[in-house]
DNA sequence: TATAGTGTAATAGTAAAATATAACACTAGG
DNA sequence: CCTAGTGTTATATTTTACTATTACACTATA
């Protein structure tokens, strides 16, 4: 996996991991790859890994079980919510960063609806 | 300024530098403050404030006149050409991200809208 | 009961960003 | 020529993220 160096690996494996759950790549219930494993596979120390399902464990989005492994929460509402979360805060920032650039609502809808048509374009 | 601490401080004094050119707040052949009036103004330290110029100048958004200051380019297509940059990173880290999370194409135009929409709400 | 697999945590060291401080180089104006 | 204002650079220190390594605690199972 690569990472962005401007923003902390552990920032960027909690959001991995976020999204693995959202897509259903790991569904309710699921066990995570051992932590030591997942180091393996992000080619990261297991203290950054556990430093990212901390804050996961506090969020209560897994749930660990000392001696068997994490496992995905089995609140399908909790997933839903944090799935609207991140959309929503994705939304936020776009917004926010255009506005501060004077880009007004209506350029914001043409600029994406563009840059969409661009990329099928491109893509065909 | 508020800082966002998981962004590096220099990181994100050079994009605040670039939104006040591209909205005029700096125009082109305008002298930035000095560098000691922007680090007091920041709260931030000189050597942070010139690592920031110091890419705006590798960019040449910015020149710089030895005892002096620092000078927005009088190019006024280079600034352009910025603001188009900087408008479609923000659409392209939306739509990959949003990707990330299977939102389809008309999905995310929905959502805006939508987004767009509540804040409107809001502020009435 | 021994062992392998798991989470958890502590220690020590490295690297990068940011700070405080000082010094140097150039320009303009009295 | 002196001084104030400017950019530029260097050194030492602090903080945070990350790493390497080790150890401990718990579970399942042969």
């Amino acid at each position: 996996m690569k990472f962005d160096d401007k923003i902390p690996i552990y920032y960027q494996i909690k959001n991995y991991i976020y999204r693995q759950i959202i897509i259903g790549e790991l569904a309710p219930g699921d066990k995570l790859p051992a932590v030591r494993q997942l180091a393996v596979d992000l080619t990261v120390n297991v203290n950054t890994v556990q430093r990212a399902l901390g804050e996961l464990i506090s969020e209560k989005i897994i749930e660990p079980q000392r001696g068997k492994g994490n496992f995905v929460t089995e609140d399908k509402q909790t997933i839903e919510k944090l799935k609207k979360l991140l959309i929503t805060d994705q939304l936020k920032e776009l917004y926010e960063n255009l506005h501060k650039l004077n880009v007004t609502d209506q350029e914001i809808l043409n600029y994406l609806q563009d840059y969409i048509n661009e990329r099928k374009q491109v893509q065909s």
